[in-house]
DNA sequence: ACAAATTAATTACCTAGGTAACTATATTCC
DNA sequence: GGAATATAGTTACCTAGGTAATTAATTTGT
């Protein structure tokens, strides 16, 4: 039985992940979700906090908090849709301005991350995740 | 730049399986954080809090509130060492009388998790996690 | 032998994410 | 058209895990 050991790597692996990617953003005052929202919103423009929480997998309160401090921070705009009880959550000019800056370092810790795993098992890791979750959900 | 996916799939992942445990263990009255504790003191016998915290690679204010809740509940106990400033941590009688019980409860959870995973897959999915996390230790 | 440095555990405070209950708006269904 | 139902977002409260600072006990170094 050994799921145990499988099940408690996956969740370490996914801590110490988490960890230095905060520690690389920590300098721009940012976190680890909070980047996931900005990086998706980079990506697809404007959406609504559900298509957030859809795309994300992350219930609605956590991304409520995460859109807030980005809000409180001037990284994110929320425009009230023509459905009222939408949010349509934009980047604001600053964040576009900063985008690069943080894309730059997040790239760069990554690189390191990855520096002495093959790509090979890279693509081996990603395939066999993405098989499981996707028989999870 | 994939990377970004690796991560994200890798993070949802863990998500997934931890609310899925913590679903099998409410019956329990149980956490996620707490089971792993317990299975390792099931296993290792006595153990002081810091020998926890680097077996579960965690830090020690996280282990130190799990270990309070498991106090409370009755399932732990602390006994101060020789070195007065450690604590021995150990399972009560409560707990391991119940210990078969959880055990089999987060082993079909587990199974169930893995159900449509071929187990070559799993072999080689944990040979990749531990190959990379050794690597970022 | 005693001052300085180290270590185990705790406390306070932060982010992350979960459920349950609530509010306000939209939609459905007689 | 109006009552019932569904949906988007928020609030309150829980566990999980992180850092920084604190306390008490032990070990080191002179």
């Amino acid at each position: 039985m050994y799921s145990h050991e499988l099940f408690h790597t996956l969740h370490q692996l996914s801590r110490q992940l988490t960890n230095k990617l905060n520690e690389a953003l920590k300098p721009f005052g940012l976190f680890n979700a909070q980047w996931a929202v900005i990086f998706v919103l980079n990506k697809r423009g404007s959406l609504t906090q559900k298509e957030l929480c859809d795309y994300l997998f992350v219930e609605a309160p956590p991304m409520t908090r995460t859109i807030q401090r980005l809000v409180k921070q001037g990284y994110v705009k929320q425009v009230p849709g023509i459905d009222k009880r939408e949010k349509h959550v934009q980047l604001t000019q600053e964040a576009l301005k900063l985008y690069p800056e943080w894309e730059n370092a997040v790239n760069k810790v990554n690189q390191g991350l990855l520096k002495h795993f093959p790509s090979a098992s890279q693509e081996e890791l990603s395939k066999l995740q993405k098989s499981w979750l996707h028989q999870l959900l």
